[in-house]
RNA sequence: UGGGGCGUCGCCAAGCGGUAAGGCACGGGUCUUUGGCACCCGCACUCGGAGGUUCGAAUCCUCCCGCCCCAGCCA
């Protein structure tokens, strides 16, 4: 154990919290919050903001509240709230009894929205929605005043009451906030408070008629809960007057502090809910938690572990800067994080038959292999060798280039944990030229893969008995997409347009080695020389089990091939 | 030619007037019963550009250029 205590690299936002915490500011005190809306699945940009807001919180003896931004009703729904609790929990933060939603103010919302109605600050407008934008005014011209901009604060007390009360038709009138109709900031331009949406809550039923927009209650909501620092996304940073404003207008003694960071890209895939939820609804994907999607649930499915995203949320940094990460770091971190972790495993994914001809019929033994060698507390355990086994199809090459130091014909190369074999045939099918079988031998003098003479061969394959290995499907992964940047639509290209082909490729009958028997969902392993997989969640049984690919390993035979075919 | 924000290596990102951290990616090498892992080496005389201030500038000033966000009764 080191005594060095680790420090987080440095961002803005902490320096920002140090030093409040330094000067007492709220006296020492750090509270924060993550506000999802439920309205989709939570995703990695999510984790960052999770990462952030939990651990600032942490770090600076404070807390987090888990609230939902539940102003919307249309949008919203249950199985969304259920999921994003599940996913911020899986993901490892814990908000203790605080969790809250902005439905819990409701009341109080409509209090100061009234206060602010008496103050003379707020006004029942009844223009239509039209009308509204094109009062509004344009980027480089002023809005107009509303004509019901002047109504009396009794006939706005009155109008705004019977709006809550339900006398009048969805979009009939609106609250506003009375700022500045030629503001330059088009979000003063008297911003809608209250809108009318009979629409039932999936908290609070039919109680409510009328529902206070975001920017309104999100500010009101932090300063309800004493938040100290209010952490958004940068497209927020137009709002930071008006969060401040209706504060102020309220006079509310806790005043949080509004802090932009730029929201997380990834490159191959795309982030928005919007999008995402296109490919979910036009079926493009299995579900919200496919594993080819970035939400936490399908990276769940697919493998990652919570520590990795964590991880990965750390090293990304923290600015304002619009940024596209590679997604190969994150690929990169869940590599090093199950390189600890993961038990190694034989698996053939592409099966190809080889009949050991100088072994005998019925002998069966059993060869102790290792389960990781970058942890030797993992044990070993024992694998069956047999006659007849099975090995990768790509692993053998009839007439291999220079660079191919695996089996070929009259090569020896070392079987894992087994012996030297030497291939000595090729048996062809005769229509179709196909590779059936292998024909070899092996070196008695080598079991568990060293040769006393010294010999050397330059490739281990790994292998299976192809009596006693269990038959898998394997669902093989890649990027989503395959253009770094699918939602540049420059191009004239919609983002859909851009899908890749080739993001799945089931392997109804693979061959894994009998250790895996049993093997419970969710559990991850590295197929060795392959990559990392993990039982699937949802469809896996004992009879058929279903392994998901994580990530490959890193590959520079790969890469040689590649280079060798450009 | 309204307002806001941002520009440091291919991708992230430290740096905050004292002479360009780190990670990923990439290239080379050592090791190897995973073409994995680990380890070693290389990878910005330069910080969007041009001027200026200063003994000294990525850091301060001026102008310019580029990119992103805002005209939901979405969040």
């Amino acid at each position: 154990m080191s005594t060095t205590e680790y420090t987080p690299p440095p961002n803005f936002i902490r320096t920002i919290i140090a030093e409040d915490v330094k000067a007492n500011k709220n006296n020492g005190r750090v509270m924060t919050r993550f506000p999802p809306e439920p309205n989709g699945y939570l995703h990695i940009g999510h984790a960052k903001s999770i990462c952030l807001n939990f651990g600032l919180a942490a770090e600076f003896n404070g807390v987090c509240n888990f609230r939902f931004d539940d102003t919307n009703p249309g949008k919203e729904d249950v199985e969304y709230v259920d999921s994003i609790q599940a996913d911020v929990r899986w993901l490892g933060f814990d908000w203790g009894d605080r969790l809250y939603h902005a439905s819990d103010y409701f009341e109080q919302l409509y209090d100061y929205a009234v206060q602010l109605i008496q103050e003379g600050k707020a006004y029942v407008c009844s223009l239509t929605s039209e009308e509204t934008r094109a009062y509004r005014g344009t980027l480089t011209e002023p809005g107009k005043d509303s004509p019901y901009r002047t109504r009396s604060v009794d006939e706005n007390l009155d109008l705004f009451q019977r709006m809550r009360a339900g006398e009048f038709e969805d979009g009939a009138h609106v609250l506003r906030a009375k700022i500045d109709m030629a503001s330059p900031n088009l979000n003063l331009r008297d911003p809608v408070m209250y809108r009318i949406r009979r629409v039932t809550h999936h908290r609070t039923g039919d109680k409510w008629c009328i529902y206070p927009m975001y920017d309104y209650a999100h500010g009101i909501s932090d300063s309800i809960e004493g938040i100290t620092h209010s952490i958004c996304t940068m497209e927020y940073e137009d709002h930071r007057p008006l969060y401040d404003w209706f504060l102020d207008a309220l006079a509310l003694e806790c005043h949080p502090q509004q802090i932009e960071f730029a929201r997380l890209n990834l490159s191959y895939t795309v982030m928005s809910k919007r999008k995402l939820l296109k490919l979910v609804q036009e079926k493009h994907v299995a579900g919200w938690d496919d594993p080819r999607m970035p939400t936490l649930a399908g990276m769940r499915r697919r493998g990652y572990t919570p520590e990795s995203i964590r991880n990965f949320c750390e090293r990304i940094g923290v600015g304002k800067k619009e940024s596209t990460v590679d997604i190969a770091l994150l690929e990169h971190c869940i590599r090093e994080d199950m390189n600890k972790k993961a038990p190694r495993v034989m698996g053939v994914l592409n099966p190809l038959r080889v009949v050991i001809e100088n072994y005998p019929e019925d002998r069966v033994e059993e060869l102790e292999a290792v389960n990781n060698p970058e942890d030797a507390g993992m044990g070993t355990r024992k694998v069956p060798f047999s006659r007849v086994l099975y090995i990768e199809r790509e692993d053998f090459m009839e007439d291999p280039p220079k660079k191919f130091f695996r089996l070929s014909p009259g090569r020896e190369v070392r079987l894992r944990y087994a012996y030297y074999i030497t291939c000595k045939e090729v048996v062809k099918d005769e229509k179709t030229g196909e590779i059936i079988e292998l024909r070899c031998t092996y070196d008695p003098q080598t079991r568990g893969g060293d040769s006393p003479d010294g010999r050397k061969v330059k490739a281990t394959l790994h292998w299976v008995s192809a009596a006693h290995a269990i038959q898998a499907e394997v669902r093989l992964y890649d990027h989503l997409f395959s253009v770094p940047n699918p939602a540049d639509e420059k191009d004239g290209q919609d983002f859909m347009a851009h899908l890749n082909p080739k993001s799945l490729e089931v392997l109804p009958v693979c061959r894994v080695e009998p250790s895996l028997k049993g093997a419970p969902a969710g559990s991850r392993y590295q197929f060795e020389r392959q990559g990392y997989f993990c039982v699937d969640l949802n469809d896996s049984t004992p009879d058929k089990p279903v392994f998901n690919r994580t990530v490959t390993l890193r590959d520079t035979w790969a890469k040689i091939v590649k280079a060798e075919g450009k």
